[in-house]
DNA sequence: CTATGTCAACTAACATGTTAGTCAACCAGA
DNA sequence: TCTGGTTGACTAACATGTTAGTTGACATAG
């Protein structure tokens, strides 16, 4: 047993996030189990992390709690908390929940569209064009996620985002560990650009058609990495 | 301004609940919520609540957060904490949501669903029938949720329920509000049949469309409400 | 050497004390 | 009567002390 066991000092000082401490907190922790710094199996210890961000116990256990509903850390009763490992089951469900999203979403933009919308759409287009060929990738990566946040925007539904994001950190995780390639960035960017034609046709069917192609690229990817990188899946 | 402020004694005692204290708190919270018994814009007070279930504040602290972020009261730092009020904007995105979760559902179920699967739900559509017969409504409420709930079990994913339910349960308070009555019955029965027939006949398209009629069928009957009972609803 | 029972150390969960921000009632002035 | 500022009571948020359950190491028996 690997008994790799905490990692605290990369983990970003809560100053530079605002809101209150426990949420500060969270997203300090979270983006340092996002990120990998804090690798699965790990176990957290809530005294390290109070001494590191100079704070008390309290806003860290209601960040720690809503870490533990979103499934990215596993809390033992009495006993210990550990960053949770990947788990194929769990990823699967966040792109089916993901999936089931973003079509709703897309259809209902490619209906109810407006002619500003679709002319914000398609400056984040150009921008993803141009980090393409600057070989921008972390940029390309970040244009990629506000062109899907832009269109579930364009829904009128604010908790939509939000509910994306939360059913799908796993899957953000695990897409952490795929490298971008030239190749799949300008393949990335032409399903893009069909989702784009559709929903400038407003054809409903045809978006949903195009958006579940381009989400259906990434699961074969996460499977491969699976063989690749077995030590961060579960093992039971 | 009608100062509505607080009614602690009609809430369940936790004994009755399993889990950590919090979990109990929060079970007994939300149930008083979604049954209308602590009423929007009253005022969640902690001391009452702790004093209530012998508890200390800590596990009712974590009761409200998750009740907050679920959306169920507003918390007002530093201040005060009030059950929140209908939100039509809530409701249709809750709607919205829940739909997509649904549809994806069915179109699975329909496309991989064993014999067992079939006999399960048929099992549960005599008993939705022999409950419409007797008039017995409350039962009838309880198997509409466990026919949902069923199709969404069959999909193999075990967090969708939750999920489903967490991003619909400003809806589900609303239903509280709509009175059963026969023919609502008979015809949600017909809608019901509808999508078993087309699951048995492994077609996810025909599924989709049916679950799509009945669930339709909610919203319109919603708005009726926030005409009939305003003071429910946020007066901004 | 292996299996089992005991125990000590560590942890999350819970209780309670403290701080600082908010809101509404009240009062003074127009 | 109405407006604006002041104040005090009340609250959530945070800090810290306490309790009880789990884990894993170690010793002991087979």
């Amino acid at each position: 047993m690997t008994n790799t066991d905490i990692e605290v000092t990369n983990l970003r000082e809560i100053g530079t996030f605002e809101g209150s401490l426990a949420q500060r907190v969270y997203l300090s922790m979270q983006e340092a189990i996002l990120s990998l710094q804090f690798l699965p199996g790990s176990v957290v210890r809530k005294g390290l992390i109070c001494e590191k961000l100079g704070v008390s116990r309290s806003p860290v256990s209601e960040a720690i709690a809503r870490l533990s509903n979103e499934g990215l850390v596993d809390v033992v009763p009495q006993s210990a908390t550990r960053v949770s490992y990947f788990s194929m089951d769990d990823i699967r469900e966040g792109t089916f929940l993901r999936e089931a999203l973003e079509l709703a979403s897309v259809a209902k933009v490619a209906w109810d569209r407006t002619e500003d919308q679709m002319a914000q759409i398609n400056r984040n287009m150009r921008l993803q064009s141009l980090l393409v060929e600057d070989g921008d990738f972390p940029g390309f990566y970040q244009s990629d996620e506000e062109f899907h946040a832009m269109l579930m925007h364009f829904t009128g539904y604010p908790r939509l985002k939000t509910v994306a994001r939360m059913v799908s950190l796993q899957v953000t995780r695990a897409r952490m560990l795929l490298l971008p390639t030239p190749g799949r960035a300008t393949e990335t960017l032409d399903e893009h650009q069909a989702i784009v034609d559709a929903v400038r046709d407003q054809d409903p069917d045809a978006a949903q058609k195009a958006m579940r192609h381009h989400l259906g690229q990434l699961m074969p990817r996460i499977e491969a990495l699976a063989e690749k990188r077995p030590e961060l899946f579960q093992s039971r």
